[in-house]
DNA sequence: GTTAGGG
DNA sequence: CCCTAAC
């Protein structure tokens, strides 16, 4: 207990919430407000025309995306109409890059509620709702495991500073780097898996639904004889799955960019994939090249799109109600405290655990370049989710065992048990959002720098990417960023309310130790 | 299994 | 993130 501990945390997300509902534009329902926030995006693309479809642009196209969210701006109110432009360029650019930081976080108040509008069409229908729940102006909003929303102020000694302003510059883009493969370390096994030269990582993406997000193609010119042309792909935008915003009538304009920024952010960091359409077809076959598919022949309008779908893997317990099974999401909530969620309470991610709340849940298991495998925590029934309704109808399995494996053991040579990372095989990075690091400051701040097993259990419980001594780890980055110039700091700017929190939590429990060392000693 | 600290 | 000594 110090100082700067918030014992009694307020909760405030009730009476006087503000519902922003974005949903694409194909949804039956009419959104209180719809969302274009990617109206200027064009992601040029330039792929050899023998490239696998779903090869090409997996990564690339998202990352750009996630840059290109960066400056998010306000809502227009305006569809998002996905327009993808296809002409033909000479270029033999690789267009594809490698892993991309993938945001993982998977925040309690983040969820799904699963609403589904079943729909004819072949193309992309269902929508996921993605809620997020913010409380006050904070960004993260966690709720701590008594289920209230947590206020935070920092009462420290220094309180005089003021270091709130930092809103402008969260908004940075964060450059996409080419990053080598994590799971590759040392070898070119990647190169060799897939036969495409454009690199990529997923090796999730062939059995996806076809489901909230989709894409049109303004235009195309490919010439005949485009054998060894490549496809230029120019996508004006992309339409995201329907986010489900919570968020109090008193926050901030910021708070709540930065709280749809931070959903979309987690959704296109991690809970999605591309996934190609072609005259409406899902493409599945990633290892087809593109004039097998069709995409580079001459036809003018042969209806390609792309399409952002949910990962079909999603760890679920296996006594998971079919409704669970239905929907198409990947992030549920736990939290009691996620009001509204009363029909979607049903979910319950894991069959273990402890029944408290936890501020962080995570569905995701993450070694790059594999879509199943959790890490650490085991036993846990982890079923793979897939949505067939659009591309195979006649698919009334609610929860099924996707083909891809079949591709995936193609392109893994080796006999794992799916769901187990590989031998030896480095675990994929995966930064700390600003959401994680305040619920480990928080952590912290109550249990002390020694405690990380607590610390974990009691805000990262279910987070199984996040062990104890990552965030110990974490806890060392973020004190030394503390320390450092704002200048010297790298990757996503963490406030600098929080870092002032850091180093108070620290000095105070770094105090706390040597005064149990001293009565220890004498 | 956890903690702590260097790599 | 990884590795590992120390507990």
């Amino acid at each position: 207990m110090y100082q700067g501990q918030r014992e009694s945390l307020v909760a405030q997300v009730k009476p006087d919430e503000v519902e922003c509902k974005v949903k694409s534009a194909e949804s039956g329902t009419s959104p209180p407000v719809q969302v274009d926030f990617e109206d200027k995006m064009e992601i040029d693309m330039n792929i050899p025309a023998r490239a696998s479809p779903e090869n090409n642009n997996v990564k690339p196209s998202s990352s750009l995306f996630k840059n290109c969210i960066g400056g998010l701006g306000c809502f227009s109110g305006r569809s998002a109409e996905t327009k993808v432009e296809v002409t033909r360029d000479d270029d033999d650019e690789n267009a594809s890059g490698c892993s991309q930081d993938v945001q993982s976080y998977k925040q309690q108040h983040i969820s799904c509620n699963g609403v589904q509008k079943p729909r004819n069409s072949s193309s992309a229908s269902v929508l996921k709702h993605w809620r997020v729940t913010a409380a006050n102006s904070k960004v993260g909003g966690f709720f701590r495991t008594d289920g209230k929303a947590s206020t935070t102020k920092a009462t420290y000694n220094n309180s005089g500073k003021s270091s709130s302003n930092n809103q402008q510059k969260t908004q940075k883009v964060i450059p996409f780097k080419k990053r080598k493969f994590f799971a590759c370390d040392g070898a070119s096994v990647c190169d060799d898996l897939f036969t495409s030269p454009n690199k990529r990582t997923n090796d999730d993406n062939s059995c996806g639904s076809a489901s909230g997000t989709s894409s049109s193609v303004s235009g195309q010119h490919t010439p005949p004889n485009s054998r060894d042309c490549n496809v230029k792909f120019s996508i004006k935008s992309f339409k995201v799955p329907e986010l489900f915003i919570e968020i109090p009538a008193t926050a901030t304009v910021g708070s709540l960019k930065r709280t749809v920024m931070e959903a979309v952010t987690a959704i296109l960091g991690d809970g999605l994939h591309v996934g190609i359409l072609v005259q409406g077809k899902k493409v599945r076959d990633d290892n087809k090249t593109l004039l097998q598919t069709g995409i580079s022949q001459d036809d003018k309008h042969h209806g390609l799109g792309f399409i952002l779908e949910p990962r079909q893997h999603v760890q679920i317990a296996s006594s998971s109600p079919p409704s669970c099974a239905q929907t198409p999401s990947f992030l549920i909530s736990r939290s009691p405290a996620a009001g509204g969620l009363s029909r979607h309470t049903s979910l319950k991610l894991q069959a273990g655990g402890s029944s408290g709340v936890s501020p962080i849940v995570s569905t995701d298991m993450g070694f790059v370049g594999r879509s199943g495998g959790g890490s650490g925590d085991s036993g846990r029934a982890i079923v793979p989710l897939v949505d067939e309704r659009a591309s195979v109808p006649e698919s009334k399995a609610l929860v099924t065992v996707p083909s891809i494996r079949m591709e995936a053991m193609a392109m893994v040579p080796f006999h794992r048990k799916s769901g187990q990372p590989e031998l030896g095989q480095r675990r994929m990075r995966r930064p700390f959002s600003v959401s994680e690091v305040e619920a480990l400051v928080q952590a912290v701040e109550k249990l002390g720098t020694g405690r990380w097993r607590d610390v974990k259990l009691r805000a990262f419980d279910n987070v199984h990417h996040r062990t104890y001594v990552d965030l110990k780890d974490k806890w060392k980055t973020l004190v030394h960023t503390a320390r450092i110039s704002p200048q010297q700091r790298r990757g996503e700017p963490v406030p600098q309310e929080l870092l002032d929190r850091v180093l108070a939590a620290h000095a105070y429990w770094s105090q706390q130790q040597a005064k149990q060392q001293a009565k220890a000693t004498s």
